[in-house]
DNA sequence: ATAATTTGATAACAAATGTTATCGTCACCC
DNA sequence: GGGTGACGATAACATTTGTTATCAAATTAT
């Protein structure tokens, strides 16, 4: 993990042993909670092996609001600066191994980069990423039925449908579990 | 128009005439369109005054993604930079007053931006803060009814409720304008 | 191994939402 | 000032989606 990181920021090796200096790796089993409401001091998560959800409480019912596989960051940039949607919980759904950093660390590298022209426009490309994903999702809730919202994550994310259980997806589609099934079905019988 | 950015930017005078130079002012009345598929040259708008929609055909039919209004800019980096969500068209509701630069212009200012801190900064916060936008659009599309999201909307941004003509907010809203009328007739009837 | 829990499929019924059509009002254009 | 089209309300009916309940299979815990 760190390997990989080092070879895809090519960093001094002493600022990035500094950085690095910052990680720490842990293996927990599956349905392990992470972050809360609960906590105050907050972390940020990448993933070596396993996959995450984020959900929030909505009216005591759960909206799972993302999924996150291997090489990806969790507890993120957005949550550090504010504090959107409210708060949210994530867990685990597989075992998996992370490498954790303190919120404040994270925040700090985020400011040295920012002087580093290369790191920079890594750093804007990646928020533009992930603004482009979001605005991709809210396009296909308005504009495709479930049906067709669930054959669009089967052809980007195949990830989500053969990795995470299907109540979670419904969910995170904004529709119950039953209706997915259905729409499975449906497909399955063409 | 061009104050109000000279105070907002607080840059050198020679630098901001250069600007500034890139900036077109014109007047256009309701539904005009101001952007689509078919021209090649892109443009970017502030609107001084008036009101924008941008919109995307699917299947035949319009699905509006986006209102702006005064002080805001639309045809923005998302899409100079890649093409989301295909291509969509910007047109006028109301007659408005816009200023338009050409997307070349506008993609050099950002990139001489980036090398003073104050306004990289500024920059970085609005990409974020557009990121938080569509995050919690989306959010609401998978979490809430559609009462539930014209009520946020009328709380949010009643400006939209109030100027712009209902069959659009239904289409942004991702349901039928006879869905969105029914909704409003049982909230009066309260 | 057995029990308990999680996951997913399905049916039956209820509620929400879409579609099509009709009508009235209002603004705009000649 | 009469026509035209945009806008919005409403009704009737069709379709989609949610809810609740039940069952079976798979997974996990003891």
């Amino acid at each position: 993990m760190i390997e990989q990181f080092r070879n895809r920021f090519q960093l001094e090796a002493s600022k990035f042993d500094a950085y690095a200096k910052c990680f720490n790796r842990i293996e927990v089993p599956a349905k392990t909670t992470l972050l809360n409401e609960g906590e105050i001091s907050k972390r940020m998560f990448f993933i070596e092996k396993g996959c995450i959800r984020e959900w929030f409480n909505n009216d005591g019912k759960d909206v799972t609001c993302q999924f996150f596989f291997e090489q990806e960051a969790v507890g993120s940039i957005e949550s550090f600066k504010k504090n959107i949607p409210g708060l949210t919980t994530i867990e685990t759904i597989e075992p998996s191994v992370l490498w954790w950093i303190h919120q404040e660390d994270a925040l700090r590298v985020i400011e040295e980069i920012k002087d580093i022209p290369r790191l920079r426009d890594l750093f804007i490309d990646k928020i533009f990423e992930r603004t482009f994903d979001y605005m991709k999702y809210f396009f296909s809730a308005i504009k495709d039925s479930p049906q067709e919202r669930y054959l669009r994550l089967l052809a980007e994310r195949p990830e989500v449908i053969r990795r995470v259980p299907q109540h979670y997806i419904a969910s995170y589609m904004g529709i119950s579990s039953v209706h997915l099934s259905r729409i499975k079905s449906k497909l399955s019988k063409r």
